[in-house]
DNA sequence: GTAGTGTATTATATCACTTAATACACTCAG
DNA sequence: CTGAGTGTATTAAGTGATATAATACACTAC
C-alpha cells in the first residue's frame, strides 16, 4: 500500500528519513533482490523526480551514490543503467547483510543480550 | 577506548547520530544489561554534562526520554534515578530487542535474503 | 542561607536536507 | 541540423533538527 511503481520497481516513501537515502536504498535493494534485472535502464532523473513528486536534485544524490558504489552506469544523453557485472552487486549485497547484521548484534549485545538469547529470540513469532 | 567513565556507566560519544540520543542509548544499555543497580543515582544533568563537554540542555534532553519510559524517576532538588521496577526494565529491554530484530529482518528480506540465509550468516565468524 | 538538584525560557548558530530555477554537454530520432 | 530527452553543475533560498549559551526559577538537603 502507498506505494508508487516506476520503472518496475516499487518506491514508498517517508519522513523518518532523508528521501534521497530513501530512494538509494529502495533501488539498490530491487538490484539485491533480483527484482530488476542487470542491464536494464531505470527512469530518468527528471522523470523519477515527477513520479515520485520530489526534487530533481534529490533524485540525482541518489543515483550519484549509486554509481559510485558501482551498481549503476550513466550515459550521458541516454540514462543510467543497472551494472551487468553481477560480482559487484553480489559484493555490495554481502556487505549490506554483513553492516546489518553487525548493528543488529551490538545492539543485542548492547542490551544484555547473549547470542543463545538472540538465536531463541529470532525464532519467536515463526509461523 | 575512548570512552568516558560517569557515574559507574562508559559514554562513548561521535557525531554520527544526534548527542541526546547517544547519551539516551547509552545509559538505557547500561540499565537493561545490568550495568547499574537499580535505584541507583545517576549523575546530575549539569555534572554530566561537564564530563562529557557537552551542554546541559542536551543531557536534559536525554534524560527526560528516560523518564518519560519510566527508566528513571527524577526527584527534585535530589537528583535522577533509575527506577526499582523491574518490571519496566524488561518491557523496555524486551521492545528494544523486537524493535531491533524487527528492522534487521526488514533489511535482510530487502536484499533478497531468506530465513535460512540469515540463520546462515549469523553463524558465520563465530568463535 | 548556601549549594546542589531538576526545569524552563529565549536567543543564536550550525548543519543536513530539500526545493527552485537555470544552464550546459551529450545522444538520438526525425 | 533540430529538438527532445538524457546526465550534470551551480546558485540561492527555506526549513527543521540539533546544539550551545545565558539566565532564571523551584525544590531539597545540610
Amino acid at each position: 500500500m502507498g506505494g508508487i511503481e516506476a520503472g518496475g520497481m516499487e518506491f514508498d516513501l517517508d519522513l523518518s528519513k532523508p528521501l534521497y537515502e530513501q530512494v538509494l536504498q529502495q533501488i539498490r535493494g530491487s538490484i539485491a533482490r533480483g527484482g530488476i534485472a542487470l542491464g536494464d535502464k531505470i527512469p530518468s532523473v527528471r522523470e523519477l523526480a515527477q513520479t515520485l513528486k520530489i526534487n530533481p536534485n534529490t533524485v540525482m544524490r541518489a543515483y550519484q551514490e549509486l554509481e559510485r558504489d558501482g551498481l549503476t552506469e550513466t550515459r550521458r544523453g541516454q540514462g543510467t543503467f543497472i551494472t551487468t557485472n553481477d560480482e559487484v552487486v553480489q559484493n555490495i549485497r554481502y556487505n549490506l547483510a554483513r553492516e546489518a547484521t553487525k548493528e543488529f548484534l551490538e545492539k543485542m549485545y548492547s542490551i544484555g543480550f547473549t547470542k543463545t538469547d538472540i538465536q531463541r529470540f529470532l525464532g519467536e513469532g515463526d509461523e
